[in-house]
DNA sequence: CCAGACGTTGTT
DNA sequence: GTCTGG
DNA sequence: CCAGACGTTGTT
DNA sequence: GTCTGG
C-alpha cells in the first residue's frame, strides 16, 4: 500500500515537473509524509495543469464527519470505479500526487519490528501517484471546505514483492493527461491506467526504523542501513 | 419503503 | 449522493 | 503506514 | 485487541 512517502522537492521544481502554475499554498519539503498531513496534488482545469495542497485522506462531499479521511487514505485500483465512496471522485476528480519515493515495510519472519524500505526512481525524478480529491462542506458555513485526497493502489510489482503484496499506482507521463482531464468519460479506458509500474523505475532501499514515528523527518531517514539477513 | 453504510491493510 | 440489506 | 492510547468526573 | 492521531 502507501501510507508514508516522500516530498522534499521545493514547490517551484515540483511545478516545474508537472508543468503547473506556481502552487496556491506553499508546503514544508518531509521526509516523511503521513495521513492527515496537507500534501500536494496535480489538477488539470482545461488544457491548465495546477498545483495545490490536499488533506492527504478522502472525505467524500457527502461524508458527516470529517473523521472518516483517516481511513481513506487509499483506494484499491480494483474496486474504485465501484465502490460508493469513491466513484464520483473517480469519474470527476482524478489527481497526480508528486513524491521524490515512498515507504513500505517488509515483515521479517521471527521478528517484531518490520524493516523499512525507500522505493525511489533509480535517476532522480519524481513519481506521479494516481489520485484521487474531494472538496468537503462541514456543518460550518464559516470554515472554508476541506479540500482532501487519496492515493490509489495496486499489486506489487516484481521489484516491490519481496517487501509488500500493494504498491502506490505510478502513472507515466504518456498517461497524465488522459488521467487528468475532467472530461474524459471513458472508465474502462482510465481503469486501464491503474495497473502496476514497471520493476525498473523502482529501486529499494532500505532504512533506520526511526521513519516508523511520524514526529521524525529529515533527510536522514533516507540514510540507507544494514539487512540482517 | 427506510436505515445504514460508504475504506484499506495486515494478521491469524 | 447512491447502493445494499432488511 | 506506525505509534500510542485505551476513562470519567469535577474544577479552573 | 482495536481504534485514533499523525
Amino acid at each position: 500500500m502507501c501510507g508514508r512517502y516522500v516530498s522534499a522537492t521545493p514547490p517551484d521544481q515540483i511545478a516545474a515537473y508537472f508543468a503547473t502554475g506556481a502552487p496556491e499554498a506553499l508546503l514544508e519539503p518531509s521526509y516523511n509524509v503521513a495521513p492527515t498531513d496537507d500534501v500536494y496534488a496535480v489538477l488539470a482545469d482545461g488544457g491548465l495543469r495546477h498545483l495545490d495542497a490536499f488533506h492527504w485522506g478522502l472525505v467524500p462531499y457527502w461524508a458527516k464527519d470529517a473523521k472518516i479521511g483517516s481511513r481513506m487514505i487509499n483506494a484499491r485500483a480494483e474496486t474504485v470505479a465501484t465502490n460508493n465512496a469513491f466513484t464520483s471522485a473517480f469519474q470527476k476528480r482524478r489527481c497526480l500526487v508528486p513524491a521524490d519515493g515512498f515507504y513500505e515495510w517488509a515483515k521479517r519472519p521471527g521478528q517484531k519490528t518490520k524493516q523499512p524500505y525507500f522505493a525511489h526512481p533509480p535517476d532522480g525524478g519524481l513519481y506521479a501517484f494516481a489520485g484521487l480529491w474531494e472538496v468537503w462542506k462541514g456543518p460550518n458555513r464559516d470554515q472554508p471546505p476541506l479540500r482532501s485526497c487519496t492515493i490509489i493502489t495496486t499489486d506489487a510489482n516484481d521489484a516491490m514483492t519481496s517487501v509488500h503484496d500493494r504498491m502506490p499506482v505510478i502513472l507515466p507521463e504518456s498517461a497524465w493527461d488522459a488521467w487528468l482531464d475532467r472530461d474524459n468519460d471513458d472508465v474502462a479506458l482510465l481503469g486501464r491506467l491503474l495497473v502496476p509500474a514497471p520493476p525498473q523505475i523502482i529501486t529499494l532501499r532500505p532504512v533506520g526504523t526511526a521513519v516508523g514515528n511520524v514526529r521524525n523527518n529529515g533527510a536522514q531517514l533516507l540514510d540507507e542501513v544494514e539487512v540482517e539477513p
